[in-house]
DNA sequence: TTGAAAGCGCTAACAT
DNA sequence: ATGTTAGCGCTTTCAA
């Protein structure tokens, strides 16, 4: 039967129909199955495999493996996932069979047919820095570890994202979202279908997040420049852009408030978290206003205050004291070192890959807060020895 | 005959067979289907759609789009895709349906169905540095640009990858595999069913590939240092990670022979390509060798060269000349500025996406190659004004 | 322990 | 211009 299905090019479903003249098969592919049924008696398989006009080599299908185990399709699919009712024999003969077509399941097909889609993805704004890259690294290492496949999407903004997420979301089994990328309102859309966690944003009902801290840890660096008698703080960074820069704006803004001072001004604003952004920012700021220390949004950041401190005949520390946040390779390497703050960045992508997963099993999951650390340098004005 | 359909929880397809009377249905199946059509005579869809026992609120489907339209699911299927058969009003109709449900086609039944999966995957051996995360967003971004989504794929030198390789491509429509990530006989499985692009990997037949100047590149760099005076030079890298360094290594050969000198000693080992290998390799050969000039695999390596020559009070350029490759965003910022080699490699994603794409409509494509650029700074001995 | 066949949500050939 | 239905390659009842 499979032999014929194959030949007339239909399914074993159809051939079966219409060897019993069922009125649902069309009387051309009735036709082109009996004509199959009857060449074959005169042909074996691999004569009708060669025979001119046939497709040159598509992939095998679980059709093809049956036929050559000799079993049926159930039994194929039942033995791929290691069902204990396949006898070890049975279950050899399709593996072998398997392997000789090199032959693999689809993925699509299984999908279809109801089981997960074994891939998940993040989402996240932009592929720029080390940040977004270190997040990605831990959430593919993890889901990769567990078999599932990795979808990225980077948003750039585009409001266009959104139809993208819907479209993601018909071809895997659960998703991270980051940041600002889009509205909560398709969030929640996408969640009624796939498992959904938020990563740096914050939780909606039924979707719980990952996040680092930012509020406590941007208190304890503020009251660290304090103690070195600093008292024109500056904060670098823009707060649109994400949740984590205004919860360590708000920690920079308690810091104050705590010690009696008044509140700061206004965030420097730079139009990005990328090193040139902190250059023409530091720039523009440094020539205008007397300030001791600049507390930055990101390391990168940090690294251009540094260059246009450079160039302004600035001192760091003795003149103006600079902190970053991440702790990214180069910031122990920059001359004065970096004080700044880690952040496991690996581990953000890695812990909401796991709640994902767990998610996805349908089991409770709650917010988690990834542990950060401020780590003295020598940018806010301490001695190389006193901390290094 | 949808309602029917749904409330039985069978297909249309069936109910079609179960009126009929066809014997491929089963009895339990046709009582089903004949009760729900005798329900459905005394209740609305409303009520149909409260009663308990049906499952909540699951992805609506084309079938319930062209039930709630007043059409047939093909109807649906051509107006989704700007048929010009479908008459405006028609297309009206659908649209405002699927809009209401909430509804957008599944890709793994699109895909199924024959469609493109509209996805396209990366294959790189791992999300360390600025190198691959610059190669991945320049992929991503030409992606997406073209409606596809993205899957990665990192191989950390697993065996394993070649299976999850296989996986993919049981739900893309094209991959790019880049460096030494798996074997060529899966390559060349893979390539039977999908598009295939290699980006610095040797091309395959029927694969073609995307690879940056490497050899006459490093063999200018070489002989910029040789005009430097400089005799004693050493290769830092290892050779078997990536076709690139051997390249390099192979062109900084080259510019010995070609000076009539002797021919250079065996590249120093690291171990890896982040800043830390090159520290550990140049502290271990610094402190034995007297070495006039280190032409490094890339940026992080030098860097990490720079901290073992401070710590061994080696004066960079004076003492040791440095070159780098890739001309990340740090190399214009240490000190002194690195002499380097421009690479475009956001370009090189986006070129290897833009040939994948060229393969998958099944255009002839050709190997493709980007040029490098040497940037003279002042680590190679040269006086900063001379070149800024 | 195995097989037959229905169904997953679409597309497209075929029939009006 | 629109509807019917086979089929994509699987999984999973249901029967035997």
């Amino acid at each position: 039967m499979y032999q014929v299905a194959e030949r007339a090019g239909v399914s074993i479903a159809t051939v079966s129909r219409a060897l019993r003249d069922d009125p649902k098969v069309a009387p051309s592919t009735r036709q082109r199955v009996l004509t199959a049924a009857e060449e074959l008696s005169g042909h074996d398989e691999e004569a009708a495999r060669r025979r001119p006009g046939v497709s040159p080599r598509r992939r095998p299908t679980v059709y093809q493996v049956a036929e050559r185990a000799g079993v049926s399709i159930a039994t194929v699919s039942r033995a791929l996932r290691d069902d204990p009712r396949v006898t070890a024999s049975t279950r050899q003969r399709v593996l072998t069979a398997a392997e000789e077509l090199n032959w693999w399941p689809s993925r699509a097909a299984q999908a279809l047919a109801g089981e997960a889609h074994g891939a998940v993805a993040i989402v996240f704004p932009d592929l720029t820095g080390p940040y977004y890259a270190g997040v990605i690294a831990g959430f593919e290492s993890e889901v990769v570890h567990r078999g599932s496949a990795v979808m990225v999407l980077a948003t750039h903004g585009r409001s266009a994202s959104e139809q993208l997420v819907r479209d993601l979301s018909t071809r895997i089994d659960g998703v991270v979202i980051m940041d600002q990328t889009i509205p909560d309102s398709t969030v929640e859309d996408v969640a009624a279908d796939v498992s959904v966690i938020m990563l740096a944003r914050p939780a909606l009902p039924g979707v719980a997040a990952v996040h680092s801290e930012n509020t406590n840890t941007a208190i304890a660096l503020t009251r660290h420049l304090f103690g070195h008698g600093l008292r024109k703080l500056r904060f670098l960074g823009d707060l649109d852009l994400t949740p984590d820069v205004r919860q360590r704006w708000a920690g920079f803004v308690a810091a104050h408030v705590a010690e009696d001072l008044p509140a700061p001004t206004e965030p420097v604003p730079c139009g990005g978290f990328e090193l040139e952004n902190g250059y023409r920012a530091a720039l523009e700021l440094l020539e205008n206003e007397d300030v001791d220390a600049l507390v930055c949004a990101n390391d990168e950041l940090a690294s251009g205050v540094y260059l246009a401190a450079a160039e302004l005949g600035i001192n760091v520390p003795t003149d103006l004291a600079v902190t970053g946040w991440d702790d990214i390779d180069i910031a122990g390497h920059l001359a004065p070192r970096l004080t700044t703050v880690r952040q496991p960045v690996r581990e953000l992508g890695a812990a909401a890959a796991r709640l994902l997963f767990e998610r996805i099993a349908s089991r409770e999951v709650t917010d988690e807060l990834i542990a950060t650390e401020v780590v003295i340098r020598e940018s806010c004005g301490c001695q190389p020895d006193s901390s290094a």
